[in-house]
DNA sequence: ATATTTTTAGACAGACTTGTCCAAATCGTC
DNA sequence: GACGATTTGGACAAGTCTGTCTAAAAATAT
């Protein structure tokens, strides 16, 4: 009879591939808990559940393990905005609801999420030391993402939902209404309640249709 | 004759105090470079043009030299904050021209400048690790500034400039939307040009007045 | 000019990290 | 079951950093 094992100090054998994202996530978390310089290699190793050496064995280096770790979550990070950019109410019915909800997703799977924290967190402990980290996702990231919102909202505004002059602008400024009542929630790390989130999304959406919203919908 | 000293090098005699203050901002400056872990003592002492041993003299821990450096930068953070409010239009003569000199000093006073770079990078470097630090900052702070502001635009509501439903919410949009084009470059640590400081007012307030401001200004 | 305080430069111990090396243990595969 | 690859734990050298201590130099006040 094999002896029982507590469950939250299970050794669970993982392969090869599942030891390297474990290695990844941990030395995400811990990066950004403590920044670059305050990581403690030993403490990643720990959090991962596995050996120092095998840390060293996947990523070789420290500043390779931050490489690895931005890659994989910008990576992360351009799929859930991608995922959640398709889910745009492109013939909304109701404009208002459609759009608070689509301003609550974009919450919940781009910039309230685990992923979304440790990208602004690195951002700003890295960004400016480390420019070329970054460039890749300023490429890819924001400007493909404004782009496509703004085709978004010009398609609206064709239809007849928005009366917008520069949908560039008022897709950056949708996104900052948005986070508007989340800033400071997020900078120090509080959680988010549903609750919070929908009031949020509720007067971002009310304040961008009242300065962008056709006085009636379009009649079809 | 005394001999010519090279200018750049030169060794002013400096107060105590002078020191103090000196310490103060070069800490500021390393501790955002580098990360609080990530900073040196002797490169501190060094860019204060100061011994190492003063350094400890003066604040006598690398903690305490922090918490002092947040409280000196919260302080001046907070007065400028308090000075740039003090020139809100509330007899505007042209709202749009008038709010968009404002947003355009709220920028170049509190957010672009020196000490509101600095206080944003310690926010997102240390604030979640060290909350206490910041709990002072954040009940004088934001909270204080976002009830002037509202109480400002409540005003100009009463007077009939604006028809706004919740102050406390138009408020941080207003200050949402003044940030909205300038997030990246300030991550990027970018210099921000008065042309695109002064677009950037143009695109808030222009958002803000049609979403808030009243279809004509009161007649007198 | 003298006495007191502050500052400086350098040495120093103690602690901590990174990255390497290695032999034993473990895992996956045939 | 046997083989090769991966992982582990521990030891290790080299380097860095903090914070203290000292005696000399400089600045300040009297």
């Amino acid at each position: 009879m094999t002896p029982a094992i507590a469950p939250d100090i299970a050794v669970v054998p993982r392969s090869h591939t599942a030891k390297r994202l474990s290695i990844i996530d941990a030395a995400a978390c811990v990066f950004c808990r403590e920044g670059f310089a305050g990581a403690n290699i030993d403490l990643i190793a720990a959090e991962a559940g596995v050996s120092r050496q095998t840390v060293y064995n996947h990523h070789g280096d420290k500043e390779n393990l931050l490489v690895a770790v931005v890659r994989e979550i910008t990576e992360r990070i351009n799929a859930g905005v991608f995922d959640t950019l398709a889910t745009f109410p492109d013939k909304p019915v109701d404009l208002e609801a459609d759009l608070v909800a689509f301003a609550v997703r974009l919450n919940q799977n781009c910039i309230c999420n685990r992923d979304g924290k440790f990208l602004r967190k690195l951002l700003h402990t890295e960004g400016e030391r480390y420019p070329a980290l970054f460039a890749g996702w300023r490429e890819d990231g924001p400007a493909k993402t404004w782009a496509a919102l703004a085709a978004r909202f010009a398609r609206l505004a064709h239809a007849g939902w928005l009366e917008i002059d520069d949908p560039d602008v008022a897709a950056r400024q949708f996104l900052a209404l948005v986070n508007a009542d989340l800033q400071m929630a997020m900078i120090f790390g509080d959680t988010v309640s549903e609750e919070q989130l929908r009031t949020a999304a509720t007067n971002a959406v009310r304040c961008f249709l009242r300065a962008y919203g056709k006085p009636r919908p379009a009649a079809i």
